[in-house]
DNA sequence: TATGAATGAGCTTTCATTCAT
DNA sequence: TATGAATGAAAGCTCATTCAT
């Protein structure tokens, strides 16, 4: 799988995020340190959904029973945290992308489940979506995270789909990621709006007719 | 025009803000306060350009030349100002709908260069759109002026491009509109980004394909 | 009297700080917000002698019965609160190097009388002689403040007394100034240091003897 | 020598801390305990020279390599740590007394050179001498120390020279040394400022002349 | 009626110190 | 004995909103 660029060299899933592998000799991790960190992202993930993910830093820290410092050596930004509460399923999404095209009966089916997948993310992470679009330079990291690890995949469906003469050619990854991204802000909270549908309809409109 | 609710009669056309009695003599600071808030509201405006429509009360009261108590005196609640701002550009758009039906060749393509307006309008209308969707309750009275004017005005070019045949029926105004906001959140922030772009594909996507 | 060069303005004595003359339209503090500045004023005093210039922001707020931000609204840095505390006594400081010049029998009788005003200003001052050498970049116009309004001074003393032939010439003011104020440093904590004393022997030393 | 008080026997010379009771079997973490100690000294000192003596514990904790723990147990206040820090110069400059006492041509002399050594050292140890005049009480072996190790030479060069006339009698060593250090605090920040030439001006204030 | 002074909650961030591992 | 994770008090600063003048 391509990637653009990334600071983190993380990778290809497992090892990090403790569980490290077998063999490596990594300085494993106090086992009080590891469960505050657990601690941590559940409490982040729970009010990141209660109160958004510019919820304050004490609200987090109270939830998850520590004191603020403790998140601050955690988590240095408020980047950091919010990727990684999320970044298992990031890492999932970004994943799923390969796999779909390997097994949809079309590139532009693949495409569609691939972008159903990401919006099914977004729209249950309140506030998220909001951030993604924030212009704020606390939220850099972040916006690169989602883009290095995102707009790749997604720029390998568009693609495939152009390719196979599904869809007009010519638009960016990067520029439908964040058109889905902003039908989702604020969805979730008002019935009568259904972020899925939108994007529906703007995937729709991709294809070619003609 | 159909209402559906409406928090304020506003309506029809120039700056009766306030009806003020017809025979009798106006009070004279009455035209102080008038002034004033003609000045409030072009100060708005410009802040809002600079700085989004969550700019600092005081930074327009500072471009208006007046106290913050000024602006809290004519418009008590933000919503209330961003409405002032913007109400002859809304009352422009719900009033271009009819317009649009009558002459464009067919409801479907009315429906377009509607949507485009609105578009237009909201691009350059910094911050405007992230705070349409805002669920914070001091926006609820812009949200319900939103709805009121140009909810209705979408709703009837909707159910005539249906009726027409050229789209599906079955989408709401009120959900197009806020789809249609939401893609223009950020826009002009990032130059990768087209909002007009994707809301083209948003409304091709409506299209009626068999 | 001799100015090098001044963010202030603010010049010879009365006029500013309240009490405007008579004859320039001014428009006036509110009342209130004067009573509010000299009360911080005072409180910040207050607050100065038991804590020394660095106390927190809070205490001198509750100290003076107003809210932080009231501090911030007259005084937005640290500095400018410290100046407006001490300003009275530095300008005075400051008018006395010339009339001691005029007063005294000799050149070197008046830098020693002057010095010894400053001093007694100093060593009243919990903690103000230690930020005048702090390098901390929040305190460069309160630096910018003493250098401007007493340095001058001081070299014009200084050379005065170099040409009557009491002292030899080559130090400047600047340096001066800054021996004399660390010696300042700390008096008033222990009885057995005589911040005095030390100036004195400081001031010994300028002298020719030959 | 005379001593007057003392937190801590310390004195004659070389490496003792700790008084380790004489034929028992030393326990081997002996040896870790007193690398780690002299690792700690070293990075005490340089992190010292670069950010000044109230340097964060974190910082020479990372610089030594070692846990902040490991400070707390071998130098339980930051006191302590500075004082093993230079124990060996403050030692070195104590014992230079009795000897330049010895080999200068008058007592004077001998005082004036003793004081060059003691601002060659002050001046170059970031903050030091700052922190010699603080007031808090996390000081006070500190000042103890050198109160202890050094104010007894002082005055006995002190009275050699009043004794010889050079200079009035009737100055403390104490207070001596307290206006010496005072000068130098803040040295080496500002080219302007030349410490020891202050210090010499106050040390010829000293001399008698009559 | 207009002003803008005052309020103070609210948020971030740092760092000395303790103590479980 | 060593580690470094956790704590949480402290402090600075901003800005919406109220209300005395």
């Amino acid at each position: 799988m391509p990637r653009s660029g990334g600071s983190d060299g993380g990778g290809s899933g497992a090892v990090n995020d403790g569980d490290e592998g077998a063999g490596r000799v990594v300085r494993s991790e106090r086992a009080d340190a590891r469960r505050n960190k657990e601690a941590l992202l559940g409490a982040a993930a729970a009010v990141f959904v209660a109160s958004g993910v510019e919820a304050p830093v004490r609200d987090i820290a109270a939830r998850a029973g520590v004191g603020v410092g403790t998140i601050y050596r955690h988590f240095p930004t408020r980047a950091d945290l919010i990727i990684a509460v999320y970044r298992h399923q990031v890492e999932a999404c970004a994943e799923a992308g390969p796999a779909l095209l390997a097994s949809c009966p079309t590139p532009y089916a693949a495409l569609r489940r691939w972008i159903d997948l990401f919006v099914d993310f977004l729209v249950t992470k309140h506030g998220l979506a909001a951030v993604l679009q924030s212009d704020n330079a606390g939220f850099d990291t972040l916006h690169a995270y989602f883009i290095d690890r995102l707009v790749p995949v997604c720029d390998r469906l568009l693609a495939a789909a152009a390719d196979s003469g599904e869809i007009h050619s010519g638009l960016a990854g990067l520029e439908l990621m964040r058109g889905v991204g902003n039908l989702c802000i604020g969805a979730g909270s008002d019935p009568r709006y259904d972020a899925r549908r939108m994007v529906g309809l703007l995937v729709d409109g991709l294809r070619r007719t003609d």
